[in-house]
DNA sequence: AAGAAATCATTCACAATCAGAATGATTCAC
DNA sequence: GTGAATCATTCTGATTGTGAATGATTTCTT
């Protein structure tokens, strides 16, 4: 049973207690479980990123987005082609700045994104489970602040 | 701004406003900064991973912990045949059954442990800076019940 | 206005990370 | 005691991602 200390019986000042290691950990176990339910859709977590900053940012460069979720410029063209493919995401140049490719997310992307969304939705219902109301706006404005706060230097 | 009432003004009802998306988000972004923090020892996160759960087991199978680390056996000796190179683990047949393996921390693997128990400390620092104490605590709350609750079905 | 340097997208080759099948040793069930 | 099951190990292969090289376009410098 734990402490309500905030101290463990086991492993009182190890690695298990640290923030960065539980919150990785949690992680990794999420994002597992989202990845095998949106495999029905043929997507990839990166797949469900991009369209994602695609719905927040309209339109972008390649180069841009790629930044934006810290990959390389040639797994944001992979990644690109892919949605093209399944009609997802259009491209088109710049006519601006001919170099740029720039990508929106489709009709139909969107509608893959809110079917991801509402697996994401249900997943969040198993996860919080077993949270006070209270923990769950806590955890929120958390998340939110250190979400704000990473981007670390 | 964010709305004190939960809403993000963008994307009220996206996915980014989910727990597991933004979760998953951290959580990569968390382990992607330890990762290369604990590059300079010749560590990987599941090198770390590996260490942490002997540091708690005390002895294990191989097959126990690739269980428990949810890898598959294979990946499981690779770890271990690095480590051992290391020598921060020892590993032994088991006398009563000669067909385990049994793994256990060596001195010099709880040093290493230590170092990166150290580092994930000064990153926990950055992390949470910017939580209030009661913040803090709520998270650390969060965590503990929802690592309880996953090993989701 | 012309040439040099930078930027963007793209392709390709390659490294890293895992999982899964095949193998051999040992133990367990009956 | 024999056959099935379990454990560790090796090897092959799929997947995921980076980085270097290339070509097109733009921007900077003079």
């Amino acid at each position: 049973m734990s402490d309500v200390n905030g101290a463990m019986a086991d492993d009182a000042s190890g690695l298990t207690s640290t923030v960065v290691f539980r919150l990785g950990t949690l992680g990794t176990v999420v994002t597992d479980r989202f990845t095998r339910e949106i495999e029905g859709l043929g997507l990839k977590p990166k797949h469900v990123g991009l369209m994602a900053a695609l719905s927040l940012a309209a339109v972008a460069s390649q180069q841009e987005l790629a930044a934006r979720m810290g990959v390389a410029p040639s797994l944001m063209v992979s990644l690109a082609d892919y949605l093209e493919g399944l009609g997802a995401v259009q491209r088109v140049r710049d006519p601006r700045d001919r170099r740029r490719q720039v990508l929106t997310l489709t009709e139909e992307g969107q509608g893959l994104l809110d079917r991801c969304t509402s697996i994401a939705r249900t997943l969040d219902e198993e996860v919080v489970a077993g949270l006070t109301e209270e923990q769950r706006t806590a955890l929120d404005e958390a998340l939110r602040v250190m979400a704000n706060r990473t981007g670390l230097p």
